[in-house]
DNA sequence: ACCTGAACACCGTTCAAGT
DNA sequence: ACCTGAACACCGTTCAAGT
């Protein structure tokens, strides 16, 4: 009785190119990839999906409506935004390699519109008028996306040994630098080239967001 | 006397790349155009650069090089940090396409290092300890390319006559969201959809992000 | 040192056609 | 409604060769 005759859906299609984009990068996600891996001919994604662009903008809003938005409470404004900016992080982690596409759906997808209307919300109880709060709920997206996607080490994506080799070479590259020009940067060498993916990285910045929305009211 | 005779250099080439990718997008950067567009065969590209990544990898460090580092003074350090990231943002602007790859540069090229140095050490005089500072210092970076970057609708070049109707077209489509469910949307409309590329739009968040270095000391 | 020519394995996409 | 087959214009890249 139920449709279950169709080999292939658009949901199942996202779900594969997700899968494939975290294993192997988004340079793996290729519509005849896609088909290959599911056992189809590379012009039947043309059924599902108008065009590659169309892809991409599905799995986008994919991760933009797996962001959980936590409940309004009757908290101080600050902190209920800490909670919304950390819920659009654990959402986008998983998916670093995907993540940097997120911005393009937050104002067509509705779960981005929920999300969009909720921040407002708040940037207009902090006092910030319409048109800041627009600009500053704009940045924090985008800046909440690079704290996930802006890893440039992500984006071939590598077996944990390949990524902590490549840690201790850079490490150890920062480290042989002359220490009478960059002392500073030999001190900070270990978190500038480890921090990505670091949970401390993402509450350190995410505070840091927070606490800029206060500094400008 | 001099080499003139040599048609082709590497900085020729990477100008006009950036050229090419401030024109048509960078979709429209690739080996054979780039070599067509110098009256060349596409593999002599492979002469000057060893593949195309190392292409675009040219490209973002071309593009760190030419942040004007403002000289260090003994004004406080939020405003010299503040000086700093609207020197980054001044020099990434012209070029919004590239800007995104300028991270994975910022570690590598001379440009980049220096200004990873004067960074640290103004966190530093802020009371950063280094492993924070280096993880703030990472975010700064990526949230002025996200600033620069991130808009969603620069990825494709359009005329200003393109842009300007595509505005107006998402200004309606929020505008005519359900009132009750989405009214501070509605409201922030326009300054969502339009704020990208705008002087305010960088100096409010360029701010935001001073502020936030000041609120998490 | 700098560039060419031919070839290979990959792309996205269109169009007509099948069931 | 959903998929196939053949074809087209594009990619990046290698290898041997030219000057």
């Amino acid at each position: 009785m139920a449709k279950q005759s169709q080999r292939l859906s658009r949901d199942v299609l996202i779900d594969c190119a997700m899968t494939l984009a975290d294993a192997e990068g988004l340079g793996a996600v290729t519509i005849r990839r896609l088909a290959q891996e599911n056992g189809v001919t590379p012009m039947a994604m043309y059924w599902h999906f108008n065009d590659k662009e169309a892809l991409l903008d599905a799995m986008a809003a994919h991760l933009v409506g797996a962001v959980k938005l936590p409940a309004a409470t009757d908290a101080p404004w600050d902190a209920q935004l800490r909670d919304v900016l950390d819920a659009i992080a654990v959402a986008l982690r998983p998916h670093p390699t995907v993540a940097g596409m997120a911005a393009r759906q937050v104002l067509i997808a509705e779960a981005g519109l929920e999300l969009t209307e909720r921040v407002l919300a708040l940037l207009a109880t902090a006092g910030l008028e319409p048109r800041r709060a627009a600009e500053v709920a704009t940045f924090l997206f985008c800046s909440v996306v690079a704290l996930v996607a802006g890893d440039p080490g992500q984006r071939e994506v590598a077996t944990d040994e390949d990524r902590e080799s490549r840690i201790r070479y850079k490490t150890a590259s920062l480290a042989a630098l002359p220490p009478a020009r960059f002392p500073h940067l030999i001190a900070a060498a270990p978190g500038l080239v480890s921090c990505f993916g670091q949970d401390d990285f993402f509450d350190l910045n995410l505070d840091l967001l927070v606490q800029g929305v206060r500094g400008i009211r």
